[in-house]
DNA sequence: AAACTATTTTGACAGTGTCAAGATAAGCCT
DNA sequence: AGGCTTATCTTGACACTGTCAAAATAGTTT
């Protein structure tokens, strides 16, 4: 933590700044090395003393957005209501989120994810997980938490995913149909959390 | 479709062929134009004849892709079992292309997709999409096909991106995993309809 | 045979990631 | 204060990329 007021500040957080700007301003692909020295004001090798590629820095950039992301899920455990229902709620707002920020989700989740793994960006992944799997090990017990956390991810995931790159086809409200799914998900939950303490 | 027999005989073709190969030997970042056009042993721009630009050679692998897909989830159908549970197979069907696919799937479906839709994709596409619709239909009936098949379609499709990104963390067998899923899934499903079938 | 067209090559340009060497500035030590 | 060390940044270079324009080549047509 020793990038303080030296030539420039704090050139690496300027750097992840100004690739969020990028990001949202003209999209993943013109998210480049220089491209991030150029909004900042240095010359183009400048970056490469703070990320030693191009991945490192996605990496970064991928850190904060996990970080704003839990912020974003923690938003619905506020909610005093059911936990399945706060489950549903919580798939609401991980699909807003995606939606709100295609370009940074794509960073977070993209197929073309950075496989440098830092250290603070494997701290905010598991933060993120452990949000939704707490979730729902309140919704569906301990037992099916692990299951039912996959389940959820998957299907809020999948929908981002396949909404962002257009590969629903003749569908109109995709919202709407992710009401219903998370709805027949639901049911899928309290039949099998039902037909497991019939059992006991 | 004009081209063929002339210098080379069927360049386009080739230049596909030679891009799967790259694909599968040196992943997605290696794939390029000018690695195509070496693969094949052409000069540098000549694939530029064929395809305008990047996106549309991967357009063309992309259509390639859901082609063979398709064929995959079609053996599914053959299988004569109730229609919830062959929705099920198909799902997992799905997830097991994918999985000894990654680096086509990732051009089929990756966030980094070509926005270049061609006939030829968007054709495959819509098979595809059919596939998965016609199935949910015969299991969850007309009315809730639609939302049935985006819920199938976002489980399986999250599934296999999560797994591929390594975005799961804590987690054993990823297939057994994906069983648990789909289980769940059929249950809701099955609550759903008996649920509509009472109303009336 | 000659004209024409489709295909491919050659050469060029701007842009990229990344490395190596030099320049600059801040902190530290006596 | 003055010099040394280290962190930071710049400059210049290299190989690679996508893409364009012009030339060359080979097949088709007349």
């Amino acid at each position: 933590m020793s990038e303080k007021n030296y030539h420039h500040g704090d050139l690496r957080t300027a750097l992840v700044q100004a690739a969020r700007t990028i990001l949202e301003r003209d999209g993943l692909a013109a998210l480049t090395l220089r491209a991030c020295a150029r909004e900042v004001g240095v010359s183009h090798a400048a970056p490469l003393h703070h990320f030693r590629n191009l991945a490192e820095l996605l990496a970064a950039v991928a850190a904060v957005g996990f970080e704003e992301f839990v912020k974003a899920l923690d938003q619905c455990s506020d909610i005093q209501i059911e936990p399945l229902e706060r489950l549903v709620e919580m798939g609401i707002a991980y699909v807003a989120f995606a939606q709100a920020n295609p370009a940074l989700y794509r960073v977070m989740f993209g197929s073309d994810r950075p496989n440098v793994v830092t250290e603070q960006l494997s701290t905010a992944m598991r933060a993120a997980w452990e949000q939704l799997h707490g979730a729902s090990a309140r919704a569906a017990g301990d037992e099916r938490s692990l299951s039912v956390a996959t389940l959820v991810w998957s299907v809020v995931h999948g929908h981002a995913m396949l909404v962002a790159a257009q590969c629903m086809p003749p569908i109109g409200d995709t919202d709407e149909l992710l009401k219903q799914s998370l709805e027949i998900l639901a049911s899928g939950i309290r039949a099998v959390v039902a037909n497991n303490e019939a059992k006991f």
